[in-house]
DNA sequence: GCGATCAGAT
DNA sequence: CACATCTGATCGC
């Protein structure tokens, strides 16, 4: 039980303080500070909640650790060299390969501009990563999502996994992992939203054997299952109706619901108000679209969730009437009476895990969040496949799972796995010991293969130059690959496509390989042959207006830096936006937005006209 | 001064 | 409790 006093500070921009190392922020602090402060002295806490497995002392952690009293979401997976949103390299010393599932901050704790060791994600992830969290675009692999890719897990490439990136459904750029190698077959779902066409993913179609299904079970009770998010939607959609002449908060994290103020923009014809910062990460998103930082230009605002509180309601009622909606399934406390909660919610709902689970019948599962019990919903649904033999070559110590079917199952799962007839990748190698592990990168010098001058364009279009890495494709072991070189033959990186005969390229209009250095790794991403699913969140049901559209003549190859990418929209594309989208026109609605949309829109067709 | 880490807060 | 995130202290470089 926590029992917290607070004492309402002052609103305003009286409390501010400098302060430099949170780059992430989204939202106005001032607004923050004023809402809440703890009185001091006055908070009680029992914690009780620090669990940990495996050694959490030594420089190694079981399934999942939480250092510290910071939350963090992240995962070692046991057997493996592979680390989930796991960013200490100090207790990761086996990790060789480290994977970002979202950038949400609980799974990017560690991750700074100090970072370097490859960090492989989906490409708008790697955006964000740069953007926010200043890691050097060296070190982001952006993977394609829907493609399989070829890793190397030791120095010389011998030993390799694929991994495959499907789409988490949770918010931009957010990615499930399925991994398969000489241990197994692993599904890691990082957060993620159960939809149906997930299951269409050609890499879960044919419903292979997962041995560990690593499942985000944030809302795994029964009790309390939730609605779709299409139903949620409705929800506010009625919420915002039953409020004419208001205007509304929209409480959102950092990351997350662009669809959502995506979806209300269109229904009510307004731009979504946000802060610049806010508007700057819609830019790297490519999600401009409907977004304006210019306040009064819409009556729909996007804030961070942290800023709707009794001060603010306040003093936003003060100017205008205004309610506040929070998209959320997480138990928040209602600051004021026009503040509304909707069960929106970014994780699968109980049903939904049940769905998934059921058609992915796998070997066993690790609950991603520990406190909540899952097993005795999902145990039933288990394969009772048995065809994997414990390997007992590399003794994982101290790492132990929970809710696992039974202790033989436990046992295999905390040990390697390895997989028979379909193991996809060659698994003659164990990996390289731990020793070497921590320095791996210095190990990797001695592959050549398609070395090229960086100075020089690709001809040859089996062989590209991309951001100072060069990258062959070639095939190995049946299996057509891509091999990469970054800055000096240090790394490895390999791409694959068994299925693909003649990889198309996207963006096939601009030849140039070199698009953006983070949003589309031609060289590496086989193409789009595969098209990823379209799911219902985070699939574009705009058209597209950002990228290429608006590009200047040319501009297309250039391999500019990432901070004027995506380009900025100007305001002749604000103005097509409007009309596209039939959105009340930027800059003439400051006096009339309160006014209903059909009167502004009258109004801006006179306007129009002319005399 | 800055980054890493940790305790503690909403 | 909790769809996540921030503040502040301390320490070492």
């Amino acid at each position: 039980m926590r029992s917290t006093a607070y004492v309402l500070g002052e609103y305003g921009p009286a409390h501010h303080t400098k302060r430099t190392h949170a780059p992430n922020r989204l939202y106005d602090r001032d607004a923050r500070r004023a809402c809440a402060v703890p009185l001091a002295g006055a908070a009680t806490q029992v914690t009780g909640g620090n669990w940990t497995l495996g050694n959490n002392q030594g420089d190694r952690c079981g399934v999942l650790c939480q250092p510290g009293a910071q939350a963090m979401n992240g995962a070692l997976i046991p057997g493996t060299p592979i680390a989930v949103d796991f960013w200490s390299i100090r207790k990761a010393s086996h990790a060789r390969v480290f994977f970002l599932s979202h950038m949400h901050s609980d799974h990017t704790v560690g991750l700074s501009s100090t970072w370097h060791r490859p960090v492989y994600c989906s490409p708008i992830t790697g955006r964000i990563l740069h953007h926010r969290l200043k890691v050097a675009e060296r070190w982001i692999w952006p993977l394609e999502v829907g493609q399989s890719h070829l890793v190397a897990l030791d120095e010389v490439g011998k030993s390799t996994m694929t991994v495959t990136l499907i789409d988490a459904n949770h918010c931009p750029g957010s990615v499930m992992f399925l991994f398969e190698g000489p241990f197994g077959v692993i599904l890691y779902t990082g957060d993620f939203r159960y939809t149906p066409t997930m299951l269409q993913e050609p890499v879960l179609r044919n419903q292979k054997r997962i041995d560990v299904l690593y499942l985000d079970n944030t809302n795994c009770d029964p009790l309390g299952d939730l609605p779709s998010r299409q139903q949620a939607t409705q929800q506010i959609k009625e919420l915002i109706r039953a409020h004419p002449n208001h205007q509304v908060k929209i409480g959102v994290y950092s990351l997350g619901k662009e669809s959502l103020l995506a979806d209300l923009a269109l229904e009510f014809h307004t731009w979504i108000v946000v802060s610049p910062k806010r508007l700057e990460q819609m830019k790297v998103l490519g999600l401009v679209d409907v977004f304006t930082a210019e306040e009064g230009a819409g009556w729909i605002h996007g804030v961070d969730i942290s800023e709707i509180c009794w001060e603010a309601m306040i003093s936003w009622n003060q100017q205008r009437p205004t309610i506040a909606i929070l998209p959320t399934s997480r138990p928040v406390k209602i600051p004021h009476p026009s503040v509304h909660l909707v069960p929106y919610s970014d994780h699968s709902s109980f049903s939904e895990l049940l769905e998934f689970v059921q058609w992915l019948k796998p070997c066993s599962i690790v609950p991603i969040v520990k406190r909540n019990m899952c097993l005795p919903y999902l145990e039933k649904y288990l394969s009772s496949d048995h065809k994997a033999s414990p390997e007992p070559g590399i003794p994982e110590s101290g790492q132990k799972f929970t809710q696992l079917r039974e202790s033989r199952e436990q046992q295999r799962a905390t040990e390697p796995l390895r997989t028979a007839a379909q193991q996809p990748v060659p698994r003659k190698d164990s990996f390289a010991s731990p020793e070497k592990g921590t320095n791996w990168l210095e190990h990797f010098g001695d592959v050549t293969i398609g070395q090229q001058n960086s100075s020089e364009q690709p001809r040859d279009p089996d062989t590209c130059l991309q951001g100072g890495s060069v990258c062959c494709r070639g095939e190995r072991e049946g299996i057509k690959v891509e091999l990469c070189q970054l800055h000096g033959a240090q790394r490895q990186l390999f791409s694959a496509q068994p299925n693909t005969q003649t990889p198309a390229r996207r963006h096939t209009s601009h030849a140039s390989p070199c698009q953006s250095p983070l949003g589309d790794w031609a060289p590496l991403t086989l193409a789009s042959v595969q098209k990823k699913a379209a799911l219902p969140s985070y699939k574009k049901s705009l058209t597209c207006l950002q990228t290429e559209e608006f590009l200047p003549p040319g501009a297309a190859g250039d391999c500019g830096s990432l901070a004027s990418w995506p380009p900025v929209a100007s305001s002749h594309v604000a103005r097509g936006l409007a009309e596209e989208y039939l959105l009340a026109p930027l800059n003439t609605l400051k006096q009339y937005s309160a006014e209903s949309f059909d009167q502004q829109i009258e109004y801006y067709f006179r306007r129009g006209e002319g005399p």
